[in-house]
DNA sequence: ATGGCTTTTTATAAAAGA
């Protein structure tokens, strides 16, 4: 099985590639962020014909969460609880965080499909220290944090994927002393992102990955092509779901090309249960 | 050079991204 998370930073504008992607890795759960649409623009028809269920959440044209599935779609929950919202006086729980409940049946073959609680997350971005997103973006953080622990004890294997817009390591930029001064490498960030690893999650993708592996490019600069990116999407597991990760992969060549996504999907494979294991 | 790119909107300038 094959669960992929992707911010596409409009869904609309990238609807082909998404396609495109999903038969030509064979993914069988997309989590995806940034889709920028509201619910009722949403081109679930789409998905409709590529065979995939499909939840989605969106408020307006920013942010936007989806999640993707041919193997199952259940329990689909909208925001996790607490979710810090955005906003001065009346705070809004914004469309960052999507939960379902995918695979745990078994394929025509016989072989049988782990069953997944997964999350597609959109962390908010912090824009500049001292700017209120960062204390948002922190609080958001942390909120979750404190519920991941008893997540990742429920039966069900746990995988919180998405855009976590925080670089936990210097290596995880492409010069640490070009981010003096700007978010995603902050302490407060970091440890922020670490309180998610004490609560007993793991980053199961690095792992499979060379240390230079990024999964952001800006699109000024010529970010890309001359490899100056960030790793800030994340598959962060429980203990159960990591010992089903049989291998991950960053997907560079989406970066590519005219109207690529800034961010570059990321695929985790997973191997069978103990009831059948997929060829 | 207070930007350089890309997307959205009941647009056509401003916000957001990171």
């Amino acid at each position: 099985m094959r669960i992929a998370t992707w911010n596409v930073n409009s869904l609309r504008a990238r609807i082909d590639r998404v396609a495109d992607f999903l038969k030509r890795h064979d993914v069988d759960v997309l989590a995806l962020q940034e889709t920028k649409v509201k619910d009722d623009k949403f081109p679930r028809e789409r998905f409709d014909e590529l065979g995939y269920e499909i939840a989605f959440h969106g408020l307006n044209q920013w942010n936007g969460v989806a999640i993707a599935s041919r193997v199952g779609l259940q329990d689909v929950t909208v925001a996790f609880p607490e979710q810090p919202g955005w906003g001065d006086d009346e705070p809004v729980v914004e469309a960052r965080a999507l939960g379902a409940t995918v695979g745990g049946g078994t394929r025509e073959d016989g072989t049988a499909v782990p069953r997944v609680r997964l999350w597609s997350l959109y962390v908010p971005n912090g824009r500049e220290i001292g700017h209120p997103h960062m204390d948002y973006k922190l609080r958001w953080l942390h909120t979750l944090a404190g519920h991941a622990g008893q997540w990742a004890a429920e039966e069900t294997p746990l995988v919180l994927m998405g855009d976590f817009n925080v670089a936990p390591l210097d290596t995880d930029v492409w010069d640490i002393a070009a981010f003096e001064g700007l978010t995603h490498v902050t302490p407060p960030e970091r440890e922020a992102f670490g309180a998610l690893e004490q609560a007993g999650l793991v980053d199961v993708v690095r792992p499979h990955t060379e240390t230079d592996t990024y999964t952001y490019w800006d699109y000024q600069q010529l970010r890309f092509p001359k490899r100056q990116g960030m790793r800030i999407d994340f598959a962060l597991g429980s203990p159960s779901f990591a010992e089903l990760v049989t291998g991950a992969f960053v997907d560079r060549e989406e970066r590519k090309g005219k109207g690529a996504s800034d961010h570059a999907p990321v695929v985790v494979e997973l191997g069978g249960s103990e009831a059948g294991t997929r060829a």
